[in-house]
DNA sequence: ACGCTATTGCAACGCACTTGCATTTGTCAA
DNA sequence: TTGACAAATGCAAGTGCGTTGCAATAGCGT
């Protein structure tokens, strides 16, 4: 794992070199993020970084997460309920498994799928240029199988 | 294809049964979603249900749609931009792939794909409850293909 | 240290959707 | 048919997430 440190470190040059500011927020912002080991909601990020600097705002929160997202330094997903969840980009691509019990967000990822949807949508006469997969699931006891149980 | 009117008649047994009524507007939502070879949101069902009725109101047809997705009669969708589209639920399981210039959905399926998703959530210890799958394409011209076109 | 302008906080706004309430209208029983 | 009762409707107000106009603040290059 990178380092928060040089993570944010890194990303003040990136801002830099588009003309943006490293700013206490978004220093916070970015730190909160970094981490974060789930999938938080603005208002979750907000929560968590108040309490670190109870003078920053929601709206500096949504803006922030607007710029980190066009720079990609985070990744927005939009889950069932609608709302914006965000986690930071410095991983490799990945799909979501959410627990439908407990709202637990578990990420993995597979090549055969990938390179299936790839090829679905090239049958369809379309180049892929990006999906959403979610897969709703419920945790299976172990030693139960089957209807007989 | 079944025909709107059966379609209707049957659902309206199936309302009865629930202890709900088959009203005018319920009906009428319910011919517009029939008639409707697209993914419409409820704005786009107010619309042109009102054409036939002015005096249908945009909370009846909010109210409506939930009680026919709960009743099955429907299926639910929020592709990117967050907002709720509906299609009549009468016909097989299929995702949905998004043309990104156009907006035009295309639907499709593939047992792979959903044995797969089934195969990955048993990895990860879950049942697969359901799933959301987009593909977000771009049409590809017939006779480009490749970087030395 | 100075000045330019990006960024911030705040409050107001936008939009999709929901809800409280008084009125209307299906439906079922007589 | 008619009557009555609860379900459903229209309207307007309310939610909740997210955006935005504006005046004040604060990065950052000089």
């Amino acid at each position: 794992m990178t380092g928060i440190a040089q993570r944010v470190a890194g990303f003040e040059g990136q801002l830099r070199d588009a003309g943006l500011r490293m700013t206490q927020q978004r220093r916070l912002i970015l730190r909160v993020l970094a981490e974060a080991d789930d999938h938080p909601d603005a208002k979750g990020i907000f929560t968590r970084a108040f309490a670190l600097d109870p003078t920053l705002s929601l709206s500096t929160v949504y803006r922030t997460m607007k710029v980190l997202e066009t720079q990609g330094a985070i990744e927005r997903h939009a889950f069932e309920d609608g709302v914006s969840r965000y986690e930071h980009a410095d991983q490799e691509h990945h799909d979501h498994l959410i627990d439908v019990e407990s709202g637990e967000v578990i990420e993995f990822s597979s090549d055969a799928i990938e390179e299936l949807q790839r090829r679905i949508a090239a049958e369809l006469g379309y180049e892929l240029v990006r999906h959403r997969l979610e897969l709703y699931g419920r945790k299976k006891r172990p030693g139960v199988r089957g209807k007989k149980g």
